[in-house]
DNA sequence: ACCTGAACACCGTTCAAGT
DNA sequence: ACCTGAACACCGTTCAAGT
C-alpha cells in the first residue's frame, strides 16, 4: 500500500556510512517513482533518479524489480488499486441505481484526469511487459469486474437492457476510457464545454442506449 | 504522400561514394520510420537505425526535421491524413446515412487494429510535441470534422437528435477511439467476442442513445 | 546547401567486489 | 543478503569540418 499523503523530501536521504538502506526499500522505490510520473511524467522516471531520491546507488533497485518496467508496472498495478476503489466507493455512495451507476463513470474520467501520467502508465504497461505480468492483470480484472457487477445488479432492476453483461461492460469501458485519453491528451480543449460537461452528456446518451425497452 | 506499396530494402541503399543522397531524403526518412513504427513499434526507431536504412549518417535527418519528435510528429499527422481517407471513404460508399455512419465507426476502428503502433503514434503525439504543431493540429481536425459533418448530415435527415453535433462527435469519437486503444493494448482479448463483434455492438448500442425522439 | 564523423551527456543493465 | 562503483552498449543531439 501507498501513503499518497507523504512529501516526498527534495534531498536525497541522508546516507549514514556503513549503513544499509532500511528494509523496505521496495516500497520506497514504488512511492519515489509514482512521484516523479505525477510531477514529471513517466519519461522523467529513470533508475539513477529514483535511486538518488531514495538515497541508495542506481543499481539497488534491480534487488526488488526484475528491471525497470517491472517497476512501472508495479506502479500501474497500484494504479488499478486506487481506480477501482474510487470506483466502488461511488457506487455504493450513490445508490448502486442509474444515478450510482453516471456517477461512476464521472468518477473514472474524475481519475484519469486527476492522475493523467498514472493512468497512462497504467494503459501502457501492455506494451512495457511483453511477458504476462498475473499481477497486474488480476488488478486490472478487478477493477473490471466493479463495472460488471454493477451493469448485472441494474438488469436485475431491470433498469438496463438484457445484453450479455461482459459487452454492456466493454462498451461502456471503451467510452469512459476514451474520454479520459482524450482529455489527457488535450484534445477536448478545443471545445466550449469541459471535460465534465461532456463525460456527463456521454453517459446520458449511453444511458438510452442500454436502458431497457420500455 | 506515402506509398504505402513500396516495401523497404533491407540492406541500406548503396553509398555511392562522394556523392550526396537524392533530393528527396525528407519523404524517404519519413517512410522508413512508418515502416519501423509498423513492424518492430515506436520504441524501435533510432535516428542511427532511420539513416542507416535510408544509406545516410545518423545526423543527416537534423536537415529535414527539428529533432526525432519532429519526425514522429510527421508521422502522426501522415496517420490522420490517411485515417480521415478511410472514414469518407465509408461514409460515401455506404450511403451517407444510418448504415453508412456504423461503417464508419467499423472503419475507424479497423484502421487503429490494422496499424496499431501508427495509431498509438498519431495519440501519443501530444507529449512528444511540447510546443503546438499547426499542421498535426489541422490534420487531425480535419479528420475529426468528417465526423461532425456526418453527425450534423443525419440530424437535417431527422436521423440523430438534436443536440449540439460536436458534443455528439466527441461522444461518438470517444467511444470508437476507446474500443481502439483496448484492442490495440490487447485487453479486449479475454472476452469470447472479438473486437469487430464489440465494435458492431456499441455502435448499435450508440444509435439508439443518439437516435431523433420517436 | 547538404552531409559527415567525432564528441558529449545521457540512459538501462551487468558484474565482480565489498560489508 | 544486500548494496556498491566501474564498465558496457546503447541513445539523441551538437558542431566543426568536409564537398
Amino acid at each position: 500500500m501507498i501513503r499518497m499523503a507523504t512529501v516526498r523530501r527534495s534531498k536525497p536521504a541522508k546516507k549514514r556510512s556503513g549503513r544499509y538502506h532500511h528494509g523496505d526499500l521496495q516500497p520506497a522505490l514504488l512511492q519515489a517513482a509514482l512521484c516523479t510520473i505525477q510531477k514529471q511524467g513517466v519519461e522523467a522516471v529513470t533508475l539513477r533518479g529514483v535511486g538518488k531520491d531514495v538515497g541508495v546507488s542506481r543499481t539497488a533497485l534491480y534487488r526488488h524489480f526484475a528491471d525497470k518496467s517491472a517497476l512501472l508496472r508495479a506502479v500501474a498495478r497500484e494504479g488499478f488499486r486506487m481506480l477501482r476503489l474510487a470506483l466502488v466507493e461511488r457506487w455504493e455512495r450513490e445508490g448502486k441505481g442509474t444515478a450510482g451507476f453516471e456517477s461512476m463513470g464521472m468518477a473514472y474520467v474524475q481519475f484519469a484526469v486527476n492522475n493523467p501520467s498514472h493512468y497512462r502508465v497504467m494503459f501502457g504497461a501492455s506494451i512495457l511487459g511483453d511477458a504476462a505480468d498475473p499481477e497486474l492483470t488480476e488488478e486490472g480484472a478487478a477493477a473490471f469486474k466493479v463495472l460488471v457487477d454493477a451493469l448485472v445488479e441494474q438488469q436485475a432492476q431491470n433498469l438496463v437492457r438484457r445484453d450479455e453483461p461482459l459487452q454492456l461492460a466493454l462498451f461502456i469501458w471503451s467510452m469512459v476510457h476514451g474520454i479520459a485519453m482524450l482529455a489527457i491528451d488535450g484534445r477536448l480543449q478545443h471545445q466550449h464545454g469541459s471535460v465534465e460537461e461532456l463525460a456527463r452528456f456521454a453517459m446520458a446518451r449511453t444511458r438510452t442506449g442500454i436502458a431497457t425497452n420500455r
